[in-house]
DNA sequence: CAATGTGAAACCATTCACAGCA
DNA sequence: TGCTGTGAATGGTTTCACATTG
């Protein structure tokens, strides 16, 4: 198995929706022409996105849905380097990070910076994907009002409280769901205290910061996108 | 001014971001270093996006935001389509479609297709951005309850009367947050409905249809990118 | 002189074509 | 025969280099 880093954004992305598309197919054995009408890619960018993964058990009567998912899961599931690996030729080193059982969860600690309506009907979303279960460890606010009325199943804080939090917590995703104006400076305070990846949905282009990755889900952008 | 049928996906995203960075930013002029410096794309990737577009009022000294906007605006309230222009040289036909008056917001209708938290938290977004207002017209989900329960400025209705109402109200445009299992069928319905693009906000991954435009924004999907 | 405008060059992603396998 | 695996060819995007401008 080759490692996340290795292969191209474009790639990467098709191959995070074929997980969810996996998750959801019934049937036992998946071709590559079957992905191609579900999804509107080619067979061949479908067959060289997996060939660039280094997976090869799918030898001319297709792919076992099941095996599929799991090996995708499994190369997900190793964390991510921010640059291509430059020892490429040392498996060993890389096999020895992939979980020997696939059932084992991986958990990642995440919060969600900004409880405004959009964060706050986050916190009963469903985020585990693949073999990853993404924990909500704790919502932040700088409204107190919102932290003492809002409801849920893991603790929420006043903002000056954040730092602190994400240290102690071990907090290294976040969802960023503050008003467009708070945006950067939130995620500034995020990466000072240690997060290594941002989901921001908010209408902010953040100005990138070295080894913390950065996805942009606006909905506002979207919508120019679709006109 | 060119079209935007004719500006290269990579580019048009960018383009799209550019016009949020520019609501927000409290100079008068600016230049390709400094939007560099505040999303991390090459100023040359700047100003070849920007040369795509026709835009040339920023000979030597930067660019004037104000004029930049005006013209970014303009250019993204304009109906894009789907195929390349053919006709590249009748620009007498296109600049008629330009508003002349930069003021008049360009409304377009939007529903919301499920109403669970996440639908709901939309209800009070604010989805106007550059000089497009996207006015929710709709809102719809399966569970009477919900559409009964929730208050918002304008009407929720049951699913079974979407394709009417989607049709009176002459709406063209959907945001989906309906559960994953039922996207694909609540998408065929909002396309044979007449619906021209979706925002896709959940963990499906949508086959696509002609003419039709589809941005996926799910959460779970960033999250698997920034590990 | 510090900025843009611009086409050509370099780089990267996609598609193609076909060998190899069940 | 119908599928995958694979590197080479193609096509699209980004970067470069420099002429041009206020």
């Amino acid at each position: 198995m080759k490692s996340l880093c290795d292969i191209p954004q474009p790639a990467k992305k098709r191959l995070a929706e074929l997980i969810s598309l996996l998750e959801t197919y019934s049937e036992e054995k998946v071709t590559s022409k079957k992905i191609s009408e579900l999804t509107g890619w080619t067979e061949s960018k479908i067959r060289h996105d997996l060939w660039l993964t280094g997976y090869d058990k799918g030898i001319s009567n297709g792919y076992s849905r099941k095996d599929l998912y799991e090996f995708l899961c499994r190369l997900f599931s190793l964390k991510d380097c921010t640059e291509p690996s430059e020892k490429v030729s040392d498996d060993a080193a890389t096999l020895k990070q992939v979980p020997e059982n696939f059932d084992a969860v991986h958990h990642r600690n995440l919060c969600i910076a900004g409880l405004s309506r959009l964060g706050a009907a986050l916190l009963d979303e469903n985020l585990t994907t693949g073999n990853m279960k993404f924990q909500i460890k704790a919502g932040f606010d700088t409204n107190l009002n919102r932290v003492e009325i809002l409801r849920s199943t893991f603790p929420l804080y006043p903002a000056y409280e954040m730092e602190a939090i994400i240290r102690k917590e071990k907090i290294q995703y976040a969802i960023l769901t503050v008003a467009a104006k708070d945006a950067q400076n939130m995620a500034d305070r995020l990466i000072k205290a240690g997060i290594k990846g941002i989901v921001n949905m908010t209408n902010t282009v953040l100005t990138p910061f070295p080894g913390v990755k950065i996805e942009n889900i606006s909905i506002q952008n979207a919508l120019k996108l679709v006109i």
